[in-house]
Parts: structure tokens; sequence; C-alpha cells
DNA sequence: CTGACACGTTACGCTTGACGTAACATCAAA
DNA sequence: TTTGATGTTACGTCAAGCGTAACGTGTCAG
């Protein structure tokens, strides 16, 4: 065997992991059926099947009369309990909630995990038109204003999240290994990351990082707006905003 | 083996129960232990150690320096999923902020749950008094106003439901069976419970069933407040609004 | 200082739990 | 009817996951 790609499951119970690879993919996918779990996960049905009937007694997940299935009750429970637990959520909440309010545009807190930001929270302004945020939600580091993360990273460790090719989404994409490098500097510097539709045409984001006492960086907020009501100016007040807030978040970290 | 009170689990794949069990554990007590778990879940330490280690590398458990475990990130984002994927709560978790408002009172949504009322959506009023509410947290179905889940039921399955003892909370906790089904009695004639501090002395709840289009009942709208400023006018005028809101509900889901 | 007793962790040989194959029933479309 | 999906059951096989035992470490009490 080369095992080439295959990953070291060291100590890891496999078919617990497998368990949780059905619950993100249900969770991922709401009314998948059976086959298509099967199919996506690659492993056989038979599995897939003993899988679900156990998530489905515990109410993790709930079968509905068409044979689809969906998260259940206890995932709720779960989720609730979760935002309670987890110090960087429940102290960024109403730190996020004030941020929006002033703003009028939504925030973000992300979080590096598996190689992208992830969205862990999130505050969205009552008008009319506004960036959507979704918990959950998975964003590359490399581009956009989330590569405040990355810039914070250390250098050795940032080149591995760096892919060899970087994808372009938009004209104002960085798609120049030594242009992204040049950037991460400048963001370091500035401690802030301001993306001019980077991603989206119509969209600008900055982005602050919230710093542990050693200089590690937890994670980011960010305040995202249409392109259309962002004045310079207004960029300006957001980094300032989002400085005071990412300090707040620290401090009450414990740091 | 006389097998005499162990489960059948059929086609249950059991190392994936007890990472459940080891999961909902965590929920319930942060910042638990190994030891603690292994003990109270009756498992031995290297096994809830496998399990803890797989649920730590997919984010659903997070370990601290000191060696206790919370949930993680991925905890939280399933839990997001879930309250958009479960119909009842997503559809309800308006309907109960308006109910919420208008009585200015905490309102909950609660259903039955392996023999007991579990909360799966709250609201609470913003004031300096008011009754707790906690999504998850679980009350016995034979006292208090959730005894209206206990009404709606088929006969056959409420009689299993009731204990062969039931335990006083208050003075005014039913104690006596034949009371307890009179009660019953009139809550399905009625379509309203009312407690007047049968499981808190100074609390009262009023709620009412949301049912399906064939009568069953699907889960209960309840709220709550203390006795001190609810007049019986109060309690008329909730059980107006409640009913009003479980029609809301009712409809909503499609029937 | 030194037992004594917690804690988490590792190693390893044994067993049974969980696996995949194959066959099944059912339905829908061709 | 045939074809090809679906979900499901049954069963014999095998290795995944188990518990035992022993380890290292830290913290009390004596």
């Amino acid at each position: 065997m080369h095992d080439v790609a295959k990953e070291k499951t060291s100590d890891i119970i496999q078919s617990v992991d497998v368990a949780i690879d059905v619950l993100l993919h249900v969770a991922k996918h709401p009314d998948i059926r059976l086959s298509d779990i099967s199919r996506n996960i690659e492993e056989t049905k038979p599995r897939i099947l003993r899988m679900l009937r156990t998530l489905e007694q515990r109410g993790l997940v709930r079968k509905s009369k068409t044979g689809t299935y969906r998260l259940g009750n206890t995932a709720i429970v779960l989720g609730t309990a979760a935002s309670t637990q987890v110090d960087l959520v429940r102290i960024a909440n109403p730190i996020l909630e004030e941020l929006g309010q002033k703003t009028n545009e939504t925030a973000q807190l992300r979080i590096i995990d598996n190689g992208e930001s992830l969205c862990i929270a999130k505050f969205e302004p009552m008008r009319d038109l506004r960036v959507q945020a979704m918990i959950g939600r998975r964003r590359p580091l490399f581009a956009g204003s989330y590569k405040v993360l990355l810039a914070f990273l250390q250098p050795q460790v940032r080149m591995q999240m760096i892919p060899a090719t970087l994808p372009r989404f938009t004209n104002n994409t960085i798609t120049n290994h030594a242009k992204l490098l040049q950037e991460l500097e400048n963001v370091r510097k500035n401690g802030v990351c301001v993306s001019y539709g980077e991603v989206s045409e119509q969209l600008v984001s900055v982005s602050v990082p919230v710093l542990a006492f050693d200089g590690s960086v937890i994670a980011a907020i960010n305040v995202a707006a249409p392109a259309f009501r962002t004045q310079q100016s207004d960029v300006n007040r957001y980094t300032l905003l989002l400085k005071d807030a990412a300090a707040k978040i620290s401090a009450r970290l414990g740091w």
C-alpha cells in the first residue's frame, strides 16, 4: 500500500468518524436521501443506514415520511448549549451586535478551520439591502479581507495555507503570489485588511484580527457592505470601530 | 442471560451511540473531565478517550489546557443549521416572539421527548424580572401546565407516561392519580392548562397544545409569569393569545 | 520524604461488533 | 414488461475497537 493521500487515522474510531461525516452532511444538505449520502461519503448503503438509524434514535436527525433526512431536535439543543460554552462566541456576540448597530452593516466573527475561514457568529442589521452572513459558511483564506487571518499567522504555517495557484473570483482578486505576500505584509503593518470586491464584485469588506496576548491570531471580525454606499470615510470609520471591538473581545477573553 | 432491563439495541451501532452519549454529556456538563465522563457513562477510560479524540478532531468538542472538555465550533454550526431545518422551530420562533412581546412575559415551545417535556424554542422579554427559559431544559409531563401535552395524547400512550407515584414539588402539585386524570379531562375540554404554582410556588404558567390536522398533539406553547403580577384577567388574555398563536403555528405547518 | 491515590495515557492481544456482499421488495419511468 | 433506481434484511467474515494491565505524572496526606 502506498497510502499516498491516506490520512493517518491514529486513534480515531472510524465508525464514529463516519457518523460525524453523515451528520455534517445532513446539516449541509437538508432533505437528503440515503443513497445520496452513500454516494457522497463513499460508503455502502447498509453502513449509512445503520448510522442514520443510530443518529435518528437519538434525535440528531429526523426522517421524513418521504424518506429524506434533516437535522433533529437534539441538534438544536446541542447547538444552543455550544453557543454558551464556546467562550469566543459568547463574548463576541454582544460586541458584534454593537458593532453592527453602529455601522448599520453586517458583521461577522470568523476563525481558521481546516485551511478555510469559518463564520461562527454574525449580526445582520435591519435594513432592506444588506450583505448576508451565515453561520457555518466557509470562505477561502487567501482572498477577500479574511486574509487578515493569514497575515497574522506564523510565516511557516502561513505558507502551508496558500495554494499553489490562486483561483480568480473577480477582476480584483489577487492571483499573484508575490503580490499576495506583499499585501499580507501591509495588512500586518496596518492591522486591518480591506477588500474592494476581491471575492464579490459589489462588496467592500473590512477585517481586523482578534489577537491573543502573545500576538497570535484567534479570529477575525469583519464588516461587509455593498460597495455603492461605502465611501472611503466609511471604511476608515469601520476600521476604527472594528479595532475597538477586537480589543474588547481580546480583553474579555482574559488577556 | 436474563436481559431484564437490557434495551433491545436492534441495528444500532454501539460505538456511535456511546459517542453521542459522550457528546450530550459534555453539552450538559461543560468543563467536565475524562474520568467523570467515564464514571457517569459507565464506560472505560480508554474508550471514552478514543471517543473524545474523535469528537475533538472534528471540532464537536474542545479540550482546554487543563484537560476539561467543552462543546466546540462544529456544534455551533450544527445547531444553527438545525434551527433552520426543523420546521416546527423555524415556524414557531417568530410567532413565539410576537406572543412574548404582547404578553411581555416568557414564552416557550415544548415537545414530548423521552417521556418528558423538552424546551426547543423560547422568547424572553426585556424586563428585569422574568421567568427564565432554556432550550434543552427538561420538565416532567405530569406536573405544571405542560401536562397539556399529556392531556392530548391517545389514552393508552398517556397512561404509560404517568409514573406510579407522582412526586410533589409544591403544595399545589397534584399527587393523586384520579385527580390528575380528572384535570387532564378538563384540560382537553378547555384546550388550555393553567398551573398555579404546581412546580414552582411563585409561578403561573399557561399552556395550550399545538395540534396536527388529525387532532394529535405536536407540541405545546406556554407563557410563564411571576404569580404576584398575574391576575385572572391576565390568564384569560394569555389563553386567548396562546390559542391564536397555536392556531397560526398549526396553519403554517401546512395543515 | 514517601507512600497512596487520583489523573491521563499507551500498548497489545482477544473478541465481538460492525462490516460488505448478496438478495430482497418496491416503485417509477422507459 | 423491463430496467434501474430506491430502501431494506440477512448473514458469514474479519479487523476495528474493545478492556486489561501497566505506565508516567501530579497532588495530596502522613
